[in-house]
RNA sequence: GUGGGUGUAGCUCAAGGGUUAGAGCGCCUGGCUGUGGCCCAGGAGGUUGCGGGUUCGAAACCCGUCACUCACCCCA
């Protein structure tokens, strides 16, 4: 048997309505908000990805998957959509739209980890990039934006942690110092954090070694070294936070994995997840564009994962299905009455289904009440001979006899009352 | 890439060297010859992940392998 890859999961029927709802609010709230939809491709050329992300962060030094065209040129599965959304923001010069500034997307992305709770090989991703301002209020938007999707689900206990980085001046100035302090204890930091001395010093700030996170406890801190500029714009931010009664914890260690993050970074955990708690993050990243081959464009934006969303998706935020209705037919005038009967039920748009296996009446019954038919058609050669049908209510086992020909108009007309 | 845990019916799990591998749920049939859920009775469904080894005897013990899973690293 051929099974599916290692961290690639099926999303079954049973799992479709929760799907539905993170989706159906992510689309209702990216729209409230003055989002757009865009759909970048799921592969693009390596180097977008190395020249974005970073080439010495994890994803692209071992998580991507890349694979050559015929012709030889790299490519690879997106790891998340801000670059592909990046690179099409500049290849159509919407720099120059007055309107498509601010983009949603949902879909796919891929990264070859180890797969474990929360965690997958292919996932998912609602994500919106805010374009071309570099206004406290657009950080504020996305951030609440954020929040308002993760809140109308319903998840539960959230924490926003919230974090500047400060201008990248401000950020090579600060890695100095902090170098200098990092190397009088380099002995107490673990390997990893070793390496990362000369890589990304920030990241250290980061690590998860008790060790290291005792040795670095006292060190600088990035938000004591903002230029004044970062400094105001951070405050704006808490302040707009405050105002919209958006819940924050400062976190000065909070250091994204991507290279291209600038000021404000922010990531929403929650306890309920396990080991791989962020449920989504983002940040500004006003160089990127620019480091694209684009025109100096300051930007915002932020990814949830959806697997995440759906693993703490209380049952409370998936809407029950419409109402059905339930053809149950037998004997072959019966067959060919229930035929027309399901086709009239469509056409008026109300949800409706029948079962081809079943031969009996009893077969019937038992799969309108797997399906929740909230009314069962019944309809054997006898009613067809008399040109009548059964019309049963299945919660209350009431039956009436209806003129074959009206009943289904009869029936909705009765619905749309109720 | 590293480490731990687990692989038995469609699902959740028993059986811990000893007849023919069981239960609950689900599924099908009958009780009810044309009326669902509840109840009762019956039935179908298994290469005990796979390969080797130990043993009179292995689902069980050993080795290998694969898969799943959790965690590390890292991240959504």
């Amino acid at each position: 048997m051929i099974h599916g890859i290692k961290g690639v999961k099926d999303i079954l029927p049973a799992e479709i309505a929760r799907w539905q709802a993170i989706e159906g609010t992510a689309r209702r709230l990216a729209m409230l908000y003055g989002y757009q939809e865009i759909r970048v491709p799921v592969f693009e050329v390596t180097e977008l990805f190395a020249r974005s992300i970073g080439a010495t962060t994890d994803i692209v030094e071992k998580e991507m998957y890349t694979f050559h065209d015929r012709d030889g040129t790299s490519l690879t599965l997106r790891p998340e959509a801000t670059a592909g959304a990046v690179r099409a923001y500049i290849e159509h010069n919407l720099a120059a739209s007055p309107t498509a500034q601010k983009l949603y997307y949902l879909g796919p992305m891929f990264r070859h980890e180890r797969p474990q709770a929360g965690r997958l090989r292919q996932f998912h991703q609602f994500g919106v990039e805010s374009f071309g301002s570099a206004d406290p209020r657009a950080d504020i938007e996305v951030i609440s934006l954020l929040w308002r999707f993760l809140s109308d689900l319903g998840l539960p206990d959230l924490t926003l942690e919230i974090n500047s980085l400060g201008e990248a001046s401000d950020r090579s100035a600060y890695k100095a110092i902090l170098l200098d302090f990092l190397k009088k204890r380099e002995d107490r930091l673990c390997q990893n954090c070793r390496r990362r001395m000369d890589t990304n010093p920030l990241r250290v700030l980061d690590c998860k070694v008790p060790e290291c996170k005792a040795a670095t406890e006292d060190a600088p801190k990035l938000t004591d070294h903002l230029s004044s500029s970062a400094r105001r714009h951070f405050d704006d931010v808490l302040a707009g936070l405050s105002t919209l009664e958006i819940p924050y914890v400062l976190n000065p260690r909070l250091v994204r994995g991507l290279d291209y993050y600038t000021l404000t970074t922010f990531e929403v955990t929650s306890r309920r997840l396990g080991a791989q708690n962020a449920v989504g993050a983002g940040g500004r990243y006003d160089g990127l564009v620019e480091v694209l081959g684009g025109p100096k464009t300051p930007a915002v934006g932020f990814a949830v994962g959806l697997e995440r969303v759906s693993l703490m998706l209380p049952d409370a935020a998936v809407p029950a299905p419409p109402m059905m209705v339930f053809v149950a037919t037998f004997g072959e005038q019966g067959a060919a009455a229930g035929l027309r009967l399901l086709h009239e039920l469509r056409a008026l748009g109300v949800r409706a289904d029948t079962d081809y296996r079943a031969s009996t009446l009893k077969a019937h019954l038992r799969q309108a009440d797997r399906l929740g038919a909230a009314f069962t058609l019944i309809v054997g050669d006898d009613e067809v001979a008399k040109g009548r049908l059964l019309l049963r209510n299945m919660r209350t086992k009431e039956q009436e006899e209806l003129p074959l020909s009206t009943a289904v108009k009869a029936l909705v007309a009765r619905l749309g009352q109720g």
